[in-house]
DNA sequence: CTAAAACCTGACGCGGACGTCAGAGGCAAG
DNA sequence: CTTGCCTCTGACGTCCGCGTCAGGTTTTAG
């Protein structure tokens, strides 16, 4: 498939495809014309990329787990599984810190609503 | 204390805090020569901005839940207050997400794993 | 064959949370 | 009084994941 199905697809702009290729996160092979073609695995690729994104990597971070992930049998790999397991502490540090953040955000509604009653059985009251 | 103290004491920089309030975030006394002046209080008010910004809220968002923390009797605090709790929603899914994403990258690295296992049961056996 | 749609490279723009530099004033110690 | 560090405002620089425009080629539909 060309660009634009891939794109579609993946749920992507075509903009950020080339610009994962150009970032070395994205392979593709290319017609006679220069045209990009891509399989049924990139698309899981993409959706790959997206979900390191999402979990905050850089596209630098990302470039350097992608070994672990492609050839994982290499002996390269080492250093990549490495950090892989860095990148995924990282990860659950970032997840516990978040699951705090959502508990202070509780703690305010809590303290909000409280304050509320407190004001509405005044008035009542 | 003054503005390079409160930096060391939640650990961030001095341009920082004065971003923050240039964007309606923290308020500082001033001296009569103009130097900001701040008490304990403002080191937790640094923290929790710096846990919603961990949180991946931008600064105008950090502003429209502040009246819901800082003034939880206002009347003004019912749109905060409801914002607050769209804000929670946002930040439950996108730990979901994140939790998704750790998965996959457990699941990358067993593979991983299993391959390395495969090759040096070939080579051993 | 032709028009429209999709694709190409290259390059500039952007938004946000700061870093950093310039030029000036403030403040405690010797 | 001066030395040195801290602080002030203002403004430009940076990074990054794209959006977007320009100017051209390729593919597809009719």
């Amino acid at each position: 498939m060309r660009i634009g199905e891939l794109a579609a697809r993946a749920g992507v702009s075509v903009r950020s495809l080339r610009y994962y290729e150009e970032q070395g996160l994205l392979t593709s092979t290319r017609s006679a014309s220069g045209q990009r073609h891509y399989t049924e695995e990139h698309v899981e690729r993409v959706t790959f990329l997206q979900r390191m994104y999402a979990a905050g990597l850089s596209s630098r971070t990302i470039a350097e787990l992608l070994p672990c992930v492609d050839s994982p049998s290499e002996e390269t790999s080492d250093a990549a599984l490495e950090r892989m397991a860095e990148e995924r502490e990282r990860l659950s540090e970032h997840i516990a810190d978040l699951i705090r953040t959502r508990e202070a955000l509780d703690q305010a509604m809590a303290t909000n609503r409280a304050h509320r009653e407190r004001l509405r059985s005044a008035v009542t009251g």
